[in-house]
DNA sequence: CCGGATCCTCTGCGATACTG
DNA sequence: CAGTATCGCAGAGGATCCGG
């Protein structure tokens, strides 16, 4: 994102402002993809950059990178990085403090997932 | 938002195709403001539209209007009208789905709150 | 295979002004 | 008071190229 509201809390966090508690906390998952790869990565464990990629088809190279970025900085994701023979793997796997939002994403999906299929069987009265 | 995820969305459901359970979930929440009008309609019951701004007094008044009248496409708000011998007033509240994210929305802001608390405490050996 | 830098396009969103 | 319409710009984000 390179979000307003990201930098907004991080500056108050910086200046030890710490009371910003929902733009913090937002600040956390409002990034374009974040919650999916975070979902992702619960459920798959290690993922390599390529693989999540495949799985977001429609996010860009650079907006994964981003992302990816983001998401370590906060600490939310660890980036292991090893170097082959011909060019480099980097792997990405959750972090304790990226584990314990996995609960409230998936909160998240089965309350869609539930809003969805309500939504499916009172279309079958069109 | 009038934001392109959002659009995706819901062009996928209109043609009554359901395979974006991702997508959906995501764009109820991911527009600027939702998750705080959420939290706030959720902790105070009904509120009009001047008492919501006063509380988010960084969204500007078009944003306003424009996430609360998604949300309640969405049906995750009511909007009830009334008209006043001057002007109007409009009162906004939860409705049976927008009450079910309000536990998601809880966990969420816990989270960050204690993640704060965290880093609060960490930052003491600066 | 991955990430960063540059360029260029498109759009989110604020400011302003107008209706009821 | 609440919502809509128009205009304008900063910044998001895609495409592409390069460097490791």
């Amino acid at each position: 994102m390179t979000d307003t509201a990201r930098e907004y809390a991080q500056e108050k966090i910086a200046k030890k402002d710490f009371s910003c508690a929902k733009e913090y906390t937002l600040s956390m998952f409002s990034g374009k993809y974040k919650i999916v790869i975070l979902y992702h990565l619960g459920h798959n464990g290690t993922m390599r950059f390529s693989q999540i990629q495949r799985l977001l088809d429609h996010a860009s190279h650079k907006m994964l990178t981003q992302q990816l970025k983001e998401m370590a900085d906060d600490n939310l994701v660890d980036r292991r990085e090893e170097t082959i023979n011909n060019g480099k793997a980097v792997y990405y796997s959750l972090t304790d403090t990226g584990e314990s939002l996995i609960p409230i994403v998936d909160d998240m999906f089965s309350w869609g997932k539930n809003r969805l299929a309500s939504l499916e069987v009172s279309s079958d009265f069109n």
